[in-house]
RNA sequence: GGGCCUGUAGCUCAAUGGUUAGAGCAGGGCGCUCAUAACGCCUUGGUUGGGGGUUCGAGUCCCUCCGGGCCUACCA
């Protein structure tokens, strides 16, 4: 039995995530841990909200609620929509737990004594009105290059001018619009990536197997320019883990706190141990899934997230981790994600564009969502949602071909034999080949699972979704019954057996169908099917089952058009 | 500006440099009547964005042009 840990990106804490966010790395991280456990593997599968940072104390001064309460109300915002999504988190930590506290400055004093913190002192802009240091992107004036008078300090994005928040003319505030603003000195600690360049660079050069997309803008950033830089990880605010050396103070360092992206990637193990200490286990159990020096030598880590999250994964953090010096797991494979778009734009949780967790699971199940991003998984380039797609794809893959699968041989079992598996007749060639033909499918399927490969794993399960009614058009009980009834029989028994056979193939994408269907079938046996033949007979001769409710309606037109409408614009 | 990704059927996507570029959906035809007007079979549909080059052979490699997207280090 082999150990994984999966972890997915973090969703930030400051609002509810969109359906892009969603299928870029929780989803997909969800579907490799239940495929991993369902065969049979040992799997830590890890989640938190990442609470520290900027926006969060914004987005919490806009609500009027004090950031730490306004953290944790979002963050059981968060857990409630993960559960309606069926997001399988062995743990949905918080990165501003006492725990990644503890690691955070553990890690940092440990740098530090390793000679990979640097101190630094710059000048950044401070906003007197808003009592705080302003990241660049929070600075607004007019562009010095196109006139443009919304320019931002970091970037004008009407002409793509790089600007540096002093170039701007009338420069303001982005928050408050206050223009009382002064340039003053700062000390920020640094983590010398620089000096870890070769040692990372080498190492992702070993991968020879990971995603293009993530080799590539990991390379990116090893080589663009002068190379990998320094980084700093210290900021000016009052939300975060208190900059500390270990459990020392650190001198000149007061009132500051580490950087969102600093902490962030170490919540990936503080949540493990609070994982721990929510099962009410001991520390050596989480950390035999981190330290290879405690139990984590034979641990495959996989982590998943969208693009823009790639180079504080394949630097920022390993550099952390190698640079601690220290035998944490450092991450095996790194699946990545583009992005999905909305109707030809782009998702926005700041502009409020496109559709969003709660909205989504207002108005559908969790696995119409499930399916239709999974399938269409923005794996090789950017995919976009329409509702017409959703539409078709939903109505046709789910309803039409399993959902009306389930539907055709419970009703017609019924009503010949009652709900209970009939007894009678003996496989012949159509079965054989039906079991051959599945098993081949099977197989491919669990090597597209294992691979990650998203789109080609859904593609690979509907086809063989498409084998159930293929067999039963060509095996035709309602034919045979008028003359051979226990050959009906047989064809029927094994018909119901398929659809056990497809709740358990499917628990991944859809698993609230999934579970559904097995409890139609009034089984518990989910065992996989490592020999189909053996898998088809799981449900035995005399055994009750009820006829289930249509598994999934169709999207109708008028639902789809009403859709269309509601979320074209921008929420509040 | 620089870098990376991408462009294949009406749509969404496949195709280690190697038969005639394949699937699903949509469209057309036939069949079936168990089923959510569902299912099955057959079928139409392509100058692989344009142009050059390398090669016995290019969707695939090289050059160039055009279109789309992303990143470019203080948002996360």
């Amino acid at each position: 039995m082999a150990r994984h840990l999966i972890t997915s990106a973090l969703p930030y804490i400051n609002g509810i995530k969109h359906l892009g966010n969603l299928v870029g790395s929780q989803l997909p991280a969800d579907l490799y841990a239940r495929y991993l456990r369902t065969r049979g593997n040992e799997v830590m599968f890890i989640c938190a909200t990442d609470e520290h940072g900027t926006p969060a104390e914004l987005a919490a001064a806009k609500t009027g609620e004090p950031v730490a309460e306004y953290c944790a109300r979002m963050h059981g915002v968060q857990t409630e929509l993960a559960r309606g999504f069926g997001l399988s988190f062995d743990h949905y930590g918080r990165s501003s737990s006492q725990r990644n506290h503890a690691l955070t400055q553990h890690f940092a004093g440990r740098l530090a004594d390793n000679d990979y913190i640097r101190e630094v002192s710059e000048k950044q802009v401070y906003s007197v009105d808003d009592g705080r240091f302003l990241p660049d992107r929070y600075i607004e004036g007019t562009c010095p290059n196109c006139g443009y008078d919304k320019a931002r300090g970091d970037q004008c994005e009407n002409c793509t001018k790089q600007l540096d928040p002093t170039d701007l003319i009338n420069p303001h505030s982005a928050i408050s619009g206050s223009t009382n603003l002064e340039v003053r000195e700062t000390k920020h600690l640094y983590l010398r990536q620089s000096a870890l360049k070769g040692e990372i660079s080498d190492w992702i050069d070993s991968k020879k197997d990971w995603p293009i997309l993530t080799t590539s803008i990991a390379r990116k950033w090893l080589n663009d320019g002068d190379g990998l830089q320094d980084r700093g990880i210290t900021r000016d605010l009052h939300w975060g883990i208190p900059v500390k050396r270990g459990q020392q103070a650190w001198p000149g360092m007061e009132g500051k706190v580490f950087y969102v992206w600093f902490d962030a990637p170490i919540e990936y193990i503080a949540s493990t141990a609070e994982w721990a200490d929510a099962q009410g286990k001991a520390d050596a159990d989480w950390r035999r899934w981190w330290r290879k020096d405690e139990g984590a030598q034979d641990v495959t880590y996989t982590q998943f997230m969208g693009k823009d999250n790639v180079p504080f994964h394949t630097l920022g953090f390993p550099a952390t981790i190698i640079g601690s010096g220290e035998p944490w797991k450092l991450v095996d494979y790194i699946k990545s994600f583009n992005y999905l778009t909305y109707d030809g734009g782009q998702f926005s949780t700041s502009q409020g564009r496109g559709v969003f967790m709660d909205d989504a699971l207002e108005i559908l199940p969790a696995d119409y969502w499930r399916w239709w991003l999974l399938s269409h998984a923005p794996e090789s380039g950017d995919s976009e949602f329409t509702w017409d797609n959703f539409q078709q794809s939903v109505n046709k893959d789910l309803a039409d071909v399993l959902g009306n699968f389930v539907s055709r041989i419970t009703k017609f079992c019924r009503s010949k034999f009652g709900e209970v598996v009939p007894e009678g007749g003996e496989y012949g060639r159509e079965e054989t080949a039906l079991i051959d033909t599945l098993t081949t499918r099977i197989r491919a399927y669990e090597d597209f699972m294992q691979a990650m490969e998203v789109r080609k794993a859904a593609a690979e399960l509907r086809g063989i979704w498409v084998l159930g009614n293929e067999y039963l058009q060509g095996a035709a009980p309602w034919s045979t019954f008028k003359t051979d009834p226990e050959k009906a029989a047989m064809q029927v028994r094994l018909g119901l057996n398929l659809i056990r056979l497809y709740a358990v193939l499917s628990a991944p994408f859809i698993p609230f169908t999934s579970d559904a269907m097995l409890a139609a079938m009034q089984t518990d046996i989910s065992d996989w099917p490592d020999d189909v033949t053996a898998a088809l007979q799981a449900l035995r001769v005399g055994h009750a089952f009820i006829v289930p409710e249509v598994l999934f309606a169709k999207i109708t037109d008028e639902q789809r058009e009403e859709w269309e409408q509601r979320f074209k614009g921008v929420r509040a």
